[in-house]
DNA sequence: AAGTGGTCTAGACCACCTT
DNA sequence: AGGTGGTCTAGACCACTTT
């Protein structure tokens, strides 16, 4: 047998890292509540100030974590306009950003397809929930989406009633369930309006669309979510930062 | 008058990383080149091994520099296949990445158009280059592109031979031109196919693509390059990470 | 004034590559 | 062995917010 390459050599400012990255996920601290203090944690932890800060500073670089010079270090949330803008990527041609108003059309429970078992990673036919809804900007219907979760990541889910879900559905996942999403992988391609898509956007049948499929993923990279988009570009684009 | 609401507080790291930054751009380090050991820019600025390594670490998260423990820090390249397929995002829907190969179909320079000139920021009627191309995966021709750069940020890429042209583009701007595209915004929207684009991507009239429009821009944020591409996405896809 | 995060230093030691 | 980048410490001082 050979010898590991990597000897498993783990610095310490990691182990803090990983150590409070833990005690949040647990929720030890409730987004938007504050950490202990710098010296506070060095204390706790039997580290140096810097080791902390170094710490702290991957955090901060990995959003999970916002500081305020003379005020403290929170856990970060979904409030601010910043990250509620951050997963949507649809703006106006003159870069105006509006968040939509949704009109959810249904939403009902049921088993796993295949595609959905394999994208949110679990056993095919499991319990999950079903979203269907148009998405308006400057009233115009813009979006339509059909959002699959699994029941199991956010139990009770199922049991919410149509009228309650928000508009902003990833800051009611972290305040109602403690899911933070973190990342999300997105796949577009361009597709003709079908019979529906014509129907809820105002469209001609055949008409070019932006078919999204974004995987939405929490903290420790497990997928959440599952969204399909149709998209209507006459006055809006889907925009990026390359970098 | 007011007096100013952030007093110039420029911390040494900072002021180190722009010098860092203005001597690389202005060349003093080719690209793939080895800059001076960390002791040597530390005694060189006069300040302490820490915060030499900050303002190196600002460089490396913005990679503008590559650091190898135990033999030195390197201006950035777009040689490795990570750089080169930084800014490609179509892939196939296995999530094979795949080069494209390039046709250029001709190269002409001309006057910027008010578009060009408001994306690359040069007065109106300014001289550009624009190279029409076709580049096909798996031998099937996928993406039409029109591309306008500005002769002014790379002098005499108007007399560059069609033939001499190369598949990957942002390599040679940085080769050639000491021009590095650091980072990219683009907007996406599904239109119908053309007539030309119908010939060139071999579907029907109508058909639908994405529409990608590309501004690129170099380490100070100058637009270098304008680019609308048409893709089709049968079997391939535009696949972007949300974070 | 006291507490928080942010910068900076000087020096020790570790991990990795080259010779 | 000697040079490079990477980690860690202890302590000083600065900038910002609150009391």
């Amino acid at each position: 047998m050979h010898m590991p390459v990597k000897p498993a050599f783990n610095p310490l400012y990691q182990q803090v890292k990983e150590s409070l990255l833990r005690r949040i996920a647990a929720g030890e601290w409730a987004p938007g509540s504050f950490l202990p203090s710098e010296p506070v944690l060095a204390e706790e932890y039997g580290v140096s100030h810097g080791t902390l800060r170094k710490a702290l500073n991957e955090l901060t670089a990995e959003r999970r974590v916002v500081r305020y010079q003379g005020k403290g270090t929170a856990v970060a949330t979904f409030d601010a306009d910043e990250a509620l803008f951050r997963f949507f990527r649809i703006v106006s041609c003159e870069d105006r950003r509006t968040l939509p108003i949704s009109e959810v059309l249904g939403a009902a429970p049921g088993k796993a397809t295949p595609e959905e078992a394999a994208a949110l990673d679990i056993p095919l036919g499991a319990p999950v929930l079903r979203i269907e809804r148009v998405r308006s900007l400057d009233g115009v219907p813009l979006l339509n989406e059909r959002i699959t979760l699994s029941c199991a990541r956010m139990p009770g889910i199922e049991a919410i009633p149509v009228g309650a879900l928000p508009n902003t559905l990833y800051d009611f996942f972290q305040k109602r369930f403690n899911v933070t999403i973190a990342k999300a992988d997105e796949s577009i391609t361009a597709v003709a309006a079908d019979k529906i898509d014509a129907e809820r956007l105002v469209v001609p049948v055949g008409h070019p669309l932006l078919a999204i499929r974004r995987v939405a993923m929490d903290i420790e990279e497990n997928p959440v979510e599952l969204r399909h988009t149709r998209c209507v570009t006459a006055n809006f684009h889907y925009r990026t930062k390359l970098s």
